[in-house]
DNA sequence: GCAAAAGTGTTCTTCGTACACCCATGT
DNA sequence: ACATGGGTGTACGAAGAACACTTTTGC
């Protein structure tokens, strides 16, 4: 990326991913941490080539991280206050870690890239967490998946934007049937059925979430799956549509 | 705007405007036509200064063509294709157009500045069409209210950008209580359903409306309006909240 | 008194919620 | 047989749609 013509890219636009996964009943959200010294966490996030549509980008830049393609995605804000760069981390970070900074080629023009203010263009994606291998970039020092409600706390407004993309989800989870992609092909529907309950942070009554999930008309019922466990074995559904 | 540094603004970003406004019982749109042969209708639009943030831009904006500074407005998405830009159009305002651009001072950095490719966040404003006087700017030709029905073509994607603009509002319309923006400070209850209908093009029953609106809980009642029609006196009624 | 249009009330349906009951499974 | 958890059915109440009725106004 720094060693690339900075005019490649649109300047002081960016774009920023909440990437959402679930497991273990809990909504996650896939963060890497920057290899620098002093635990900065930013969502992974890239620029726009002059050649590219915002989407592509996005798409481009999940996919670098995730390292899977077809992923749900959706625009929900741009961000683009005067003070959001947030110059007091930017120093930070840049104090804390100047010997870095040169020795990976970072010169003084490039470093004025990145320190303009930026506008940035949020997106959030749905994955299935088990397709996904986490994939560090060169500024990474880790990735990992963290379960929304234990967040590390992120540069500039990237926390902010965590909390909009949750608030966007939920607003579309029903309307736009989304929240398959977050699952398995297969899954029963209690797994259905946690998995909305770690969305909106509040229990369903089970017959009745069964009953409106039923009438949307959107899933196919499979065999039972038989887990072993002394009581009645679940059906497997798949989404149809 | 031609003559100030091209550095005084973020590059290849722009704001356009949905402008609302409503009478005779239609939805209208402020579109101004550019002072350009050739006829090219363009969404009022501008650019993000760099100490500015995006919602300040876009007041900026709003308020230059209506004079006007409170203004309801919702960012609804961003327009970002790489293939956007519709060089044929541009082209054809070139050359049909140069010795204009030579004129009003466009020097070929200029003429760069506006023909790169340009990424674009949408908003739409919702005013009060009586307490807006449509103000062109220096590269308008004239600048005239027009039913949403009978829009003219409008440069680049802009069309799109209306359509998405008014289904955004039909969305957001009841979950944010946001219609009263376009009608005066009183109105009365049948004036209120014809917004409505304008708004999403199909009736609504007469006492239903009035029922749902008032279950609401955010009119006031006042007086009585007497028309001198041969029929009971509507009250008028004011957004209290 | 009458037509026109505003205001109000009543029923019916539909949807979501709460409660209850039955069924399969492995120990 | 029985505990466990999955599947289904019924009853209640709120919200919306369709209908009818009453009231006010100027001629």
């Amino acid at each position: 990326m720094y060693s690339r013509n900075e005019q490649d890219y649109i300047q002081q636009l960016s774009i920023d991913c909440v990437i959402f996964g679930y497991r273990e009943k809990q909504l996650n959200v896939l963060v890497p941490k920057m290899d620098f010294r002093g635990d900065f966490w930013a969502l992974p996030s890239g620029y726009i080539g002059q050649d590219e549509g915002i989407g592509q980008a996005a798409r481009r830049i999940l996919e670098e991280r995730t390292g899977i393609q077809t992923i749900y995605l959706d625009q929900f804000c741009v961000f683009g206050d005067a003070e959001r760069s947030n110059a007091q981390v930017l120093e930070r970070l840049i104090s804390l870690n100047g010997d870095k900074l040169v020795e990976r080629g970072l010169n003084s023009k490039a470093l004025e890239w990145i320190t303009r203010r930026f506008v940035s263009i949020g997106y959030y994606a749905l994955v299935d967490i088990n397709k996904v291998i986490p994939r560090k970039n060169e500024i990474d020092e880790s990735i990992e998946w963290y379960p929304i409600t234990q967040l590390p706390t992120l540069i500039m407004d990237h926390n902010e934007m965590v909390a909009k993309a949750l608030e966007t989800l939920r607003l579309n989870l029903d309307q736009k049937l989304i929240g398959f992609n977050l699952l398995p092909e297969t899954f029963t529907m209690k797994e259905l059925q946690e998995l909305y309950e770690a969305i909106f942070d509040k229990p369903f009554p089970r017959n009745n979430f069964q009953k409106k999930i039923l009438d949307l008309n959107v899933l196919e019922r499979l065999e039972k799956k038989f887990t072993g466990a002394a009581n009645k074995a679940p059906y497997l559904y798949r989404f149809q549509q």
